[in-house]
RNA sequence: GCGGUCAUCGUAUAGUCUGGUCUAAUACGUUAGCUUGCCAAGUUAAUAACUCGGGUUCAAAUCCCGGUGACCGCACCA
């Protein structure tokens, strides 16, 4: 299935659906979660907290989203996040500067010069809107995040672009009061904001979005020095060097090797790795892909953008990142405090590795590698933890007792599982509707089950259907989702 | 933001070129009956759209201009 078909899916299903929509100015790169897509969100963001935060001893927190304007002075967001432009005096048009300059110059600008040194060069080179050929404004920066206005004065602050600031921001705190000790991670989920110039594709690239963030701090002298690496030294990564060169090995190779750098780096990647396929990725369609130099963000040493293969190309979902000390070191400076925390006897600045993950993206990959049809049948083979519903309860007919019987399974499972109850067309039809949404179980209550109080238990992707007494349905269920 | 293409019920299409017959059609979906009694059956009825604003015209879904959005390419990125 493609892109097209998964997009119809979420539209026609309540996963997902444009913000604002029955506004003509509704504005490009928001998107609403339905019922089903909060639903579904919700137990891949629970399946994060158990597979990887608390399988790891991490701690997470929920930081606000606007941060004071010190925040992005510190971070290098206000600076680095923008692009240069110029405009038009006259007809408007809008170029980026470096570009512009480059194109007409045939020399290679580089992004980081700064507004005076783009001026000079412009006016060194003459050079005039493209369009009507008149004169240009000044280069000035358009950056990425939003501002925000606080209180009447309106005081300068920002929409995070980033979920991470605010846990560099409270590592102080966190440092003073969770009894931490390195290395420790440290999770967040929340929104992020990006003013991007053209959004696109939907949930795969919006200027509302959510991220699922982990920043380990660790002691960069002690590196290798990592008991729970036995976990993830059998996992297999594909490493993608360059175009030409992808090596498939075990962590624990991958690391003798040197192919990656160590092995508290190779650890963290193989639970990446382990989180996605467990959640229905095939890791023959995954891969890290290595960094080069100009390709990194601007605070980054070493980094590994994990892809996975989709009907639009390879899309990056996690972008795991070296960030040396760079941005604690950075706080440090500009709030004036000692951010340095006692590891064995020993005062260290915390490094970060961090492990940036794109929700939304992820949802749409998982969905796109389960949706399939089989035959006539559409399929959205998920997970079953990933499911939105867990289970769907059908009275066979509406005849006699049947609604009230199915009625009170429904109300005897509702609180424990995203229990849907139906009772309207015919029985395969509402099989069909849930095999389309991925709903691993189905019960029927038919005319039998009210004189031998039992049902019928059927299942998605085989259609195999048991007999089950009522008194056992909620013990099978808890087996099935190995609650 | 630029260049190209495009915009009709929830979805997919018809109608647009050549303005009037469009009081906008069909299928699937959805809702409510009937029927059926375990895999998208049948049947009856209902539901629901011309992206927004302006212009041309006796008359605009149809022609013209602008906004917004979508898709593809450039750039940017989780």
């Amino acid at each position: 299935m493609d892109y097209d078909d998964i997009q119809k899916l979420f539209l026609e299903k309540g996963f997902f659906f444009p913000s604002s929509e029955i506004y003509s100015d509704a504005p490009a790169g928001f998107w609403d979660y339905g019922p089903l897509g909060v639903n579904f969100r919700n137990k891949f963001i629970e399946s994060w907290r158990k597979n990887i935060v608390r399988r790891d001893g991490m701690i997470e927190i929920d930081g606000s989203q606007i941060l004071s304007k010190n925040v992005f002075v510190a971070s290098g967001h206000l600076d680095n996040f923008s692009d240069p432009i110029v405009r038009c005096n006259e007809c408007k048009s809008v170029y980026r500067a470096d570009r512009m300059i480059s194109d007409i110059s045939k020399e290679i600008i580089s992004e980081k010069l700064s507004n005076e040194d783009y001026d000079a060069k412009i006016i060194s080179l003459n050079i005039k809107c493209l369009k009507c050929k008149n004169s240009l404004s000044p280069v000035t920066r358009f950056n990425m995040m939003y501002d925000v206005g606080i209180g009447p004065k309106g005081d300068a602050s920002y929409l995070r672009p980033e979920t991470c600031q605010n846990i560099f921001v409270d590592f102080l705190r966190l440092s003073k009061t969770m009894r931490i000790k390195l290395p420790i991670g440290i999770a967040q989920f929340g929104k992020s904001f990006r003013n991007e110039i053209s959004p696109r594709q939907s949930l795969l690239r919006l200027r509302e979005f959510y991220q699922a963030e982990i920043e380990v701090f660790f002691n960069p002298n002690n590196v290798d020095d990592l008991d729970k690496f036995s976990e993830v030294s059998d996992t297999i990564l594909n490493i993608h060097i360059s175009e030409d060169k992808i090596i498939t090995n075990s962590c624990l190779e991958l690391v003798d090797r040197g192919i990656l750098p160590n092995k508290f780096i190779a650890y963290y990647l193989g639970l990446v790795q382990q989180f996605y396929t467990n959640n229905g990725i095939e890791l023959e369609k995954t891969r890290f892909r290595i960094l080069p130099d100009d390709d990194r963000a601007f605070y980054a040493t070493h980094s590994f953008d994990f892809e996975v293969l989709t009907s639009t190309g390879w899309l990056e979902l996690v972008a795991c990142n070296n960030r040396t000390d760079y941005d604690l070191s950075s706080h440090q400076k500009i709030s004036g405090k000692d951010l340095q925390i006692l590891d064995n006897e020993e005062k260290v600045l915390p490094h970060v590795f961090e492990i940036s993950m794109g929700v939304d993206r992820s949802l749409y990959s998982i969905v796109e590698h389960s949706y399939k049809k089989d035959g006539e049948r559409f399929l959205l083979s998920i997970k079953p933890g990933l499911s939105p519903y867990d289970v769907a309860i059908f009275p066979l007919s509406n005849k006699n007792d049947l609604p009230a019987f199915s009625k009170k399974i429904f109300n005897s499972l509702k609180l424990d599982f995203q229990s849907f109850y139906d009772s309207s067309g015919s029985i395969g039809r509402r099989y069909r509707r849930q095999d389309e949404i991925g709903t691993p179980i189905c019960i029927t209550v038919d005319f039998d089950s009210i004189e031998n109080n039992d049902v019928t238990i059927r299942y998605r992707d085989s259609m195999e259907q048991i007999r089950v007494s009522v008194s056992e349905i909620h013990h099978k269920l808890v087996e099935y989702y190995n609650k």
